[in-house]
DNA sequence: TGGGTGTTAAC
DNA sequence: TTAACACCC
């Protein structure tokens, strides 16, 4: 007679405190096996060098010597999920799979999947939410339908909070619950990839950073916001941890970034469609110029706008981008040159460690002004006005752009004005023709 | 979580 | 002369 196990399955949560998914599975009464699937699927589209699956593995090392301790070990596989979990099923006596809910479209189609092929083998397939505190149909309007603007969203959100909704669960006293099972651990050369030169930064969430959000998160050279994007991203610290810091402070702008995000994340969840569609069809008639040219020049930092420049070169180099920057660069791309937001967006989802596919979306229309509760199509940011408010002493563009006010720095790609009215006009004559 | 432009109030 | 404001885009 085999052991019984039952499995928890790490996918964006990389960490094992305060993660429900595990916790149920370590509470269950049987032998936990932890595991993360490289999923192929995925990997083959990424380039050998990205940044993220270096961070994914070097997270997973970190849970994988603490689970040594315990005499076990985070068993890491690279392939298709269900061809993974056929192998598992056959080699283990698995009576259940845990995991964390996962609202991405192509995560829900994996899941159902999953969850099929287990049911035939009766297996089930235990699924919770961890990623944010209220998901799906959590928070709605009265008449029952998803919020598509964000201020009485984030009403409702507070008013619903309760102290069980953020605390934490205690997955630590647990651990000798873990299956003792001994496998080898691959490396990143196993999988196909290279240790890449860019590094995800801890993060900061400190008194400090979350009482002085609103006055310093938006100057670029200050280091005045929390890192936290790419560890929400991957999981390596639990939302319910930054909704406990944000509710500990007097200024609220911290806890209402957190609340953005799950706005777009509930947004992706109802509209999986607006990440290819604008969310409001009626700005499907603007002809975007979509110059190849000038998109090359807007990747490289090479604008001829030392904000705009400051900002994608900070993004080609480190994986980051300050949110300042991000809306300045975007917006430059959409209005500016008049480039449809999903190229900016696909770059960004290239580039960006903390990319999360509902953020990045909500955030790219938001700026394009195609958006759900997205700025106005005629506000157009002046790529040169922002630097006297959000970088008056040129810190941030001179970090980024050493060649700034050299004869071999390039001339702007267009002339503001003269971009600025082109804009109105091709988004005006858009809604018209629609 | 804007900007451009003309007008007005205050210096 | 300029900062604050209104109004439109």
């Amino acid at each position: 007679m085999k052991d019984n196990y039952v499995i928890f399955w790490h996918r964006r949560d990389l960490r094992i405190e305060d993660n429900i998914g595990l916790y149920n599975a370590l509470t269950s009464g049987k032998k936990v096996i932890s595991l993360f699937i490289f999923d192929s699927d995925i990997l083959e589209k990424l380039p050998e060098d990205d940044a993220r699956i270096t961070f994914i593995h070097q997270e997973l090392e970190k849970i994988h010597a603490t689970l040594q301790k315990q005499d076990a070990s985070l068993l890491v596989k690279h392939g298709k999920p269900s061809e993974i979990f056929k192998e598992l099923i056959e080699k283990y006596n698995i009576s259940e799979v845990y995991t964390n809910h996962d609202y991405e479209p192509y995560a829900i189609a994996r899941d159902k999947e999953i969850k099929e092929l287990l049911t035939a083998e009766n297996v089930d397939f235990k699924t919770f939410k961890d990623q944010v505190i209220f998901e799906r149909n959590d928070i709605v309007k009265a008449d029952g339908k998803p919020y598509s603007i964000y201020t009485p969203f984030s009403k409702k959100w507070l008013a619903a909070l309760k102290d069980s909704d953020y605390r934490s669960v205690d997955c630590v006293s647990h651990y000798k619950n873990y299956a003792k099972i001994d496998v080898d651990f691959p490396s990143l050369k196993d999988i196909g990839f290279t240790t890449s030169s860019i590094k995800v930064i801890p993060f900061n969430m400190t008194e400090n950073i979350v009482d002085n959000y609103e006055d310093t998160r938006n100057f670029p050279a200050i280091d005045g916001t929390s890192n936290l994007s790419p560890h929400l991203r991957f999981g390596t610290i639990s939302v319910r941890k930054c909704v406990q810091n944000g509710l500990q402070s007097e200024n609220t702008i911290f806890l209402k970034e957190l609340i953005w995000r799950e706005f777009f994340m509930q947004i992706l969840w109802h509209y999986p469609k607006s990440v290819t569609n604008n969310f409001k069809s009626k700005y499907d008639g603007i002809k975007w110029r979509n110059n190849e040219e000038e998109f090359k020049a807007w990747r490289e930092g090479k604008t001829g706008y030392p904000l705009v420049d400051a900002g994608m070169r900070q993004l080609n180099e480190s994986g980051y981008m300050h949110n300042r920057v991000r809306m300045i660069t975007a917006s430059f791309l959409c209005k500016h040159l008049l480039i449809d937001w999903k190229w900016g967006e696909a770059y960004f989802a290239e580039k960006l460690l903390d990319f999360d596919l509902a953020q990045n979306v909500g955030n790219w229309q938001w700026v394009a002004g195609t958006g759900c509760d997205s700025s106005p199509y005629f506000r157009i940011f002046n790529p040169t006005t922002q630097i006297q408010k959000f970088d008056k002493e040129h810190e941030y563009i001179k970090k980024w752009v050493s060649d700034y006010q050299e004869f071999t720095y390039p001339q702007p790609i267009v002339e503001h004005k003269f971009a600025r009215e082109r804009c109105l006009e091709v988004y005006k004559k858009g809604i018209e023709n629609f």
